[in-house]
DNA sequence: TTGCCTTATTGACGCAGGTCAACGCCCACC
DNA sequence: GGTGGGCGTTGACCTGCGTCAATAAGGCAA
């Protein structure tokens, strides 16, 4: 998976040297060009920046720091995080190739949460004003962009059903069939996978301490329903794991 | 507060019966046309539809349903919940005068969850398509809506925060604080309310039973931080409630 | 390779909040 | 004004997950 960015490095093409453009990217489909014809995504491409990629553990943004951007995740993962009044750390979401992260800081001109790489990951920047400007000329860049945040909040409901009652093993299920739902749409395996994310912030993200999801997988693994090599997974029993993530 | 809802069965406006417009509304500070110049608001106002009151425990929109509006509240309380796989309910937000709601939608073209009334409460309809026009054309709210989006989405982030770890008492704190803080935004009281929503829904929403929640309420009162009388609370020492709500 | 440090696993134990049950109060409807 | 049913409160008990602690297993530098 590395070899994606390395290619990038390696083969400059000017003026930025980071990848080419929306048009030959393989994840338009999944990302902002969605919808736009053609000549659209030619018109959308000249606002996007793309620059170095970022390395593991390395911030693309901080909450309550000036918002300008949202960005699109290119290759790797980053997680979003927000940090609460008495310090404590808290993981609203992971970010895959093709997905949108940073559209919690349009609403106050500030950036709402953090992001972080959790390995190498490469990001396109969209300023948003000039994304504001070409949406109100292209209707279809403004509904697609209006979906993509309906979506969020969407996903972010499901989080809270999740979090207000469901069982740890109800919740972890949850999140590796999110994942895997999500690779498939990649084209990637969707039973085989390496989580590009450490046990604490599953945790984190779950609500759930380290030892939990810990005891989670191993029991799990002990049911036949997965394989786990440390960040290795397998699914073994993929309709087993759907019915625990709503018990 | 069903003098609002009673003044407007009583004096019929045509050619809708219910209320005058977004320019003498009130609410127009908080609600969309927050921003937007007279003029604007006319042409907002005309694609606005407003009906007959909802009676407490009747339906505005169902999960799953076709999407074709978001809706403005203008008088009285809606909640928004979502069913689960498993048929838990699960309440995913409350809704006071001047907030939107619905906007869930937009992304499937079909609602993500339902909403009720939780007492008499009168709503405006958006129709999205012609907002989605409106927007295009009118840059201020476009960005408006942008903005009504994101705040969505960095207010579920919160409640994420607040069901991933914190203690009873810090949810309950945090909903009174919020509700505290909205009635202050509308000009209410915001020391002294009644609660719109049963300790069912408030245990729902937070993730806890009816029984914690009656607990957590009995154990401020015996603080001297609240004073609850039924639905009705007072709250004694704001200082000390903002203090629970994140520990 | 060795050694160090970070991350993951496993076990023992305690507690916050869930569950079950009983009761009181409010108010809507005869 | 009586009565039934829903909603809220309180108590006693139980359990799933957190906490603490010890150990193992990777990963990376030298």
């Amino acid at each position: 998976m590395k070899l994606i960015v390395d290619r990038n490095e390696d083969v400059p093409t000017a003026p930025s040297p980071y990848q080419a453009s929306c048009t030959t990217c393989r994840l338009s489909s999944l990302c902002l060009p969605l919808a736009l014809e053609a000549a659209e995504i030619d018109v959308l491409d000249r606002i996007v920046q793309r620059s170095k990629p970022l390395q593991k553990g390395q911030q693309l943004y901080r909450e309550s720091e000036h918002f300008q951007s949202v960005f699109a995740v290119r290759s790797g993962t980053l997680k979003a995080y927000r940090t609460t009044d008495n310090g404590r750390e808290q993981v609203t979401g992971f970010y895959f190739p093709g997905e949108i992260l940073g559209m919690d800081g349009i609403g106050n001109n500030r950036h709402a949460s953090s992001a972080k790489a959790l390995e190498t990951a490469a990001v396109c920047e969209i300023p948003f004003t000039a994304l504001e400007t070409l949406s109100a000329k292209m209707p279809h860049l403004q509904r697609h962009f209006f979906q993509l945040m309906s979506r969020e909040i969407a996903e972010d409901q499901q989080l809270i059903t999740l979090l207000s009652k469901s069982s740890a093993d109800a919740r972890v299920a949850a999140l590796l069939v999110s994942i895997s739902t999500r690779n498939a749409r990649r084209k990637l395996s969707s039973i085989r996978f390496r989580l590009s994310m450490s046990r604490v912030d599953i945790g984190n993200y779950l609500g759930l301490t380290v030892e939990t999801v810990s005891r989670v997988f191993s029991r799990m693994q002990k049911l036949g329903v997965l394989r786990v090599e440390n960040k290795e997974i397998e699914i073994l029993d993929r309709d087993a794991l759907i019915e625990m993530a709503d018990a």
